[in-house]
DNA sequence: ATCATTGTAACTATAATGATTACAATGATT
DNA sequence: AATCATTGTAATCATTATAGTTACAATGAT
């Protein structure tokens, strides 16, 4: 069971608004990069537009960054397009036996230890920001290109 | 997106065959606990059978614990039971862009993050065996016997 | 007035999960 | 030897999430 790819491709937009920073960048151009349709980044775009991290120009517009990207952890990515309307992550089978023990019990006892393990997976995601990546993506577009001299 | 049913529900069985332990128990049985079909459990139980945790009798059989749950993480279980055929939870969109340089380092650049973000998940659930969950849930059953006197 | 673009609805395809039916194989019990 | 409970597994179905696609009204710059 994978984590859906709408949260790299956010960070892939994020990262390309800001190479392009001062600019307004199309749909069309993104879905190029990613290799996706426009529409589908339109409808990624809208929420990141919600959590305020990018907005848009109608009309012959585009795309572009709203928020300092020092500010944006990849956690706030991850929540901002992630869909677990609990906000948990692991899944309790539903509608147990109410006389079995085990069945009763079981959630209780297990919940929280999953928990810890989703805080911990969450608490490095909000260790790193985009500028973070950001600087290593340039770092690494540098040196291939020092490479090539 | 939430992580499938199956790795509670495995826990489940485990804590069900533990407290049965010296019988063997039909998978009928975990099912009416667990509130779904016998079939749903004997597929979960071939996966912990495969990973060594359980063994089955065939015939007029049922399934029983076939290693000591002290040595049996709730990662084991997890491992056990998930499918993601490469071990890595998050996902980026393939076949991006050749020639886009965001495209081409963004996979270098975040995946070691999201890599240590799963890593740091995976080591909370290591750290708990299903022995503890044991405790912890005759721990609960035992109190709630105490409160009915 | 024209044109590029967003925002969104509607639809489709694909895949994973979980539930269900069916039944041959097994092995204990009588 | 016959019976019976149970596993193991195949086949099928419903549901849901994701991702892709078409279509088009609304927008706003040129």
């Amino acid at each position: 069971m994978k984590i859906n790819t709408r949260f790299s491709v956010s960070i892939h937009i994020l990262l390309i608004l800001e190479f392009m920073k001062g600019k307004v960048v199309c749909s069309q151009f993104i879905s190029d990069s990613v290799n996706t349709n426009p529409v589908v980044i339109r409808k990624i775009l809208a929420m990141l537009k919600r959590a305020g991290f990018i907005d848009t120009k109608r009309g012959a517009g585009g795309s572009f960054g709203a928020k300092d990207i020092e500010e944006i952890t990849l956690l706030d990515v991850y929540r901002a397009v992630e869909s677990e309307p609990d906000g948990n992550l692991f899944n309790f089978h539903k509608d147990r036996d109410k006389e079995c023990p085990v069945a009763i019990n079981i959630e209780a006892s297990v919940a929280p230890v999953l928990k810890r393990a989703q805080n911990a997976m969450e608490n490095e995601l909000a260790k790193v920001t985009i500028k973070d990546v950001f600087l290593d993506v340039k770092d690494k577009i540098d040196k291939s290109r020092e490479d090539k001299k």
